[in-house]
DNA sequence: AATTCAACCTGAAAT
DNA sequence: AATTTCAGGTTGAAT
């Protein structure tokens, strides 16, 4: 479960970014509202020489994939393996309205979850190198990703993996075509309103 | 335009190639009546390593796919991009009634078209090398592919770029079940019956 | 088991 | 500088 709270309001960005290639780069924070995320931590992977390399795919550690980003395709993906090819949105970690569209795939062939088209440019953007971690969270149904260099201490995005709330800054998202995050119940909590969000 | 010739009369062979792989092997020149075509070259290719490699598919060009290949396809390819995988008979240059079937595709992912299915039959039974030159000639609706070696000097399939039509004796074709191309006038030149045949 | 091949993808080069 | 082309690569299904 997840906690959203809305702090402004009005949607600035629409970042769409329909299917193709490397994430749409939404035009930064513009001015827009913003709005406050509990984030919930899902895993981090310390990258592997293969998955920066010129394979252009990051495996996904098969019990990672099964619990945190099957039930996030569209189907549900409750059942077994292949779920073909669904096109994850990421949200940059950091803010500033990119966003990476990254496939989503099962290789049958190695019995692996493995993101494929989109994860190069994102290993280029921000100069992912071996050993380096990158970490997927949500907020709902918003996905976020970020990565810290090898070494690196705790920040944003470092949260250590025992805490599974962090609480950021993010520009909010377009609220105008029905929100991709499911509304649920909302509560007021530390002088915000705040919204439950997300599966179950 | 082509110049279809007629010297003989009666199709002798029929070749017909039911689509499967490599050419059905006509039984060469078993007596059969000839026919003199002028074959309009259309264009060559230096292919690639990739092209004569485990890719298994040749990539063609799009100016000259669009140019000679799209109005070759059943439903005259006019429109734009995809009409999805066509399958074109191409009777072998050198004579001897042989016919590779390749499927003629264009790829949206690469934005490329391509010739797949058929094609590495083809490169195993010429031998083709990278850096030998693949020839496509047509003379009304018939096609006809042929190659040259890297460095070869003139000849039948060596016809330079500039000349356009090749005269060239072939087994005559099935006339009987309303033949592929489209009978255009007719007229005597240089003691022969010439036939206007082909587009335009 | 190995081969073919349709359909993807991407970096580099050309325009 | 951005777009288009394409050579070289991949997976995965079919055979």
């Amino acid at each position: 479960m997840a906690l959203t709270a809305a702090l402004g309001s009005r949607g600035a960005e629409q970042d769409q970014d329909g299917g193709d290639g490397n994430g749409g780069n939404g035009n930064g924070r513009g001015g827009g509202e913003e709005m406050m995320i509990m984030r919930e931590h899902m895993f981090d992977k310390v990258v592997t020489p293969s998955d920066v390399g010129k394979l252009n795919r990051l495996v996904v550690p098969k019990h990672f994939a099964e619990r945190h980003l099957l039930p996030r395709l569209p189907g549900g993906g409750a059942a077994g393996a292949a779920c073909p090819g669904a096109v994850l949105r990421f949200e940059d970690g950091r803010g500033g309205g990119k966003a990476w569209a990254f496939r989503f795939s099962y290789w049958s062939s190695s019995q692996s979850y493995v993101i494929t088209k989109g994860w190069s440019s994102f290993v280029r953007d921000r100069r992912l190198a071996a050993g380096d971690t990158v970490s997927f969270c949500r907020a709902g149904a918003r996905l976020f990703i970020d990565c810290r260099k090898r070494g690196a201490g705790a920040g944003v995005a470092s949260a250590p993996t025992t805490s599974l709330l962090v609480p950021v800054a993010l520009p909010q998202q377009a609220t105008s075509d029905e929100d991709r995050a499911p509304r649920g119940r909302r509560l007021r909590l530390f002088g915000v309103d705040l919204e439950l969000a997300g599966a179950e």
